[in-house]
DNA sequence: CTGAAAGCGCTAACAA
DNA sequence: TTGTTAGCGCTTTCAG
């Protein structure tokens, strides 16, 4: 069943059917209403892949994430899905795990799609693959940094606010002996996290400790492996912010190992505020950043540039950030001191 | 640039590109080689929907999730990406949330797509929206239970296994007072994990408490709201197993809040096995459903008709499950008596 | 306002 | 083995 079948039963040219579903003011209502019959009672509905052939548009808008087991980025997608198809589009997302050559046949498989944009959410891409997709001028977004190309836009998150109400948060407490676990560090939004965190720490006039910032890699084993090597410092914090909050979850369950009880030996701050950090033991102190907010300027970028082609577009889009305090922060009471010794012990038993 | 680009520079016709690029053994290897070289300087790729458009299949293979922001799905998604693209697949995910709305638009929008076959992994679906699917003949597999038609594959997923081992589990430890969260109880995995539970129980000789059977929904905030349906019995149980891990999650959350320790006051033992459950405090043990496996079963289940047509086909693929145990369970130290006692005390004093 | 017809980029008969 | 050609189902000039 095809434009054809219902052209020939309401009795028009299949021009006549392709304008009226194409909403064309041109037609005449009576026409239309005897189009749209005959299409309900046919059930029919047109064929994407000639109608893109033809108009060069597949309506598909390509969604790479880094890692899609990090509840991060469910939550975003479930967001850009539900805005994306609003707007018409259908959405291809794709999942890197980190791997530049699956990031490489991400790109490939969208460019053979034919998408009509891409939101890159990896916190990071290489130059080459950028290359193949700017050459073929799909509109593209980033999150924190990309080239200064037309239609390309970025999302720029506020990292500071957000990282700063955490270190001032935990200063108001009492702490002064803060340590940060990163993300992986070759990527730009770690490094920015980082840098919100030192300058934080400078403007409370706290001195940073090297020994205390540690890499991670925005997994739950980052997490804990972390955790481990700051429980094996000598001298240890008595606060934790960590990159995102899976990170957190490592730190809390490792904590929880090792008998450190948060937050009255440690407290700990995460970032993103996935939907988990409400139930965890304890409730996660965090660092929101939305994900809904980051669906909608996705979108919002990418149809610009497809929507309006003559117009200059807005390059930027603003992502907030803000602290959100539960239960996994608090004064700091005692130091892990006394659980190491006793771990120590414990150790050279086994 | 297009397939007769590449003919004009490789000196041939657009029918051998074409024959080079589908690797038709009748091309003459000296040409093959003049046209790879040529698309290769090019940088050439095959427009996916010219292609589709006249062979008719897409190449593309839709995936229903009914809820992409459980940690159980974006894992299965994860594993069925990886499969479909293996197999040369591009995948279409889409989460319905439960909405039924979204179901039937999910349905819609993979026909007009044109998706070479579906999964769908919501554990439910209405006849209605199957009949679209099934007119269109798109094959189709389940989780569970689906129509017995050509086409149509089911997963069966064996939670008697794993669902008695936990009861076993539990009853060995010395449980006799065991409560089951369920999920939402139109699905049919909620009604087949309910059923294994109650045969695995009455299999140890342990009676069934009605009260100790709650509706869950499969989320946190269902687990949560269970939990606190059963601290406010006037006879708890000692142990409650769960329909799947997010439930289980919710109840330690709640648990956690109420003062009752996990497991020394209340074993719990979850469902899926998702990644996070390692590092709940305390690690969950739980039966474990494999998402790879079932990400294979899909395209194995969905390849089949697509690539041998003629042939019948295998029209079901098991799925075990097996208990991961860990330290959400011991045996019934104490019961929760003491701790209801002190929260009314705690409440008629609020 | 409507219809006829020319493609969109490709595959698959059919000829050569 | 290779080339020519007729569509796949649709949009979009261009005439009428």
């Amino acid at each position: 069943m095809d434009i054809r079948a219902v052209a020939r039963l309401a009795n028009v040219s299949i021009a006549t059917v392709s304008r009226t579903i194409n909403r064309l003011p041109t037609v005449n209502p009576k026409l239309a209403k005897r189009v749209w019959d005959v299409i309900e009672e046919l059930d029919y509905f047109p064929n994407t892949q000639a109608r893109s052939l033809v108009s060069g548009r597949s309506w598909i808008l390509g969604l790479i994430v880094s890692e899609i087991t990090n509840p991060f980025f469910p939550e975003l997608i479930q967001g850009f899905e539900e805005i994306a198809i609003e707007h018409g589009y259908e959405i291809l997302v794709s999942s890197t795990n980190h791997d530049p050559k699956r990031m490489s046949h991400c790109i490939r498989r969208m460019l053979e799609r034919k998408v009509d944009g891409v939101a890159i959410m990896t916190f990071g891409i290489e130059e080459p693959l950028l290359e193949q997709l700017s050459q073929r001028k799909v509109p593209l977004v980033f999150i924190d940094v990309g080239p200064d190309r037309a239609g390309v836009s970025v999302l720029k998150v506020d990292y500071h606010h957000g990282i700063r109400q955490g270190v001032q948060h935990l200063a108001a407490l009492g702490h002064r002996n803060i340590a940060f676990i990163t993300g992986p560090k070759h990527l730009h939004s770690s490094q920015s996290r980082l840098k919100a965190f030192s300058l934080s720490l400078e403007e409370c006039g706290i001195t940073q400790n090297a020994a205390w910032v540690l890499e991670g890699n925005h997994t739950l084993e980052g997490g804990m492996a972390a955790m481990e090597k700051l429980l094996a410092l000598s001298n240890t914090p008595t606060a934790v912010m960590c990159s995102n909050d899976m990170t957190a979850i490592g730190v809390l369950h490792k904590a929880y190992r090792a008998g450190v009880r948060v937050p009255d030996d440690l407290s700990v701050i995460g970032f993103d505020d996935i939907h988990i950090a409400e139930v965890t033991i304890p409730p996660l102190t965090t660092v929101q950043m939305s994900r809904f907010e980051i669906a909608k300027a996705c979108v919002a970028a990418l149809r610009a540039p497809l929507e309006e082609p003559k117009l200059a577009h807005k390059r930027e889009y603003e992502i907030s950030t803000d602290l959100i305090v539960r239960e996994s922060t608090t004064f700091p009471k005692g130091t892990m001191e006394h659980l190491r010794t006793s771990k120590r012990v414990k150790k050279s038993g086994t």
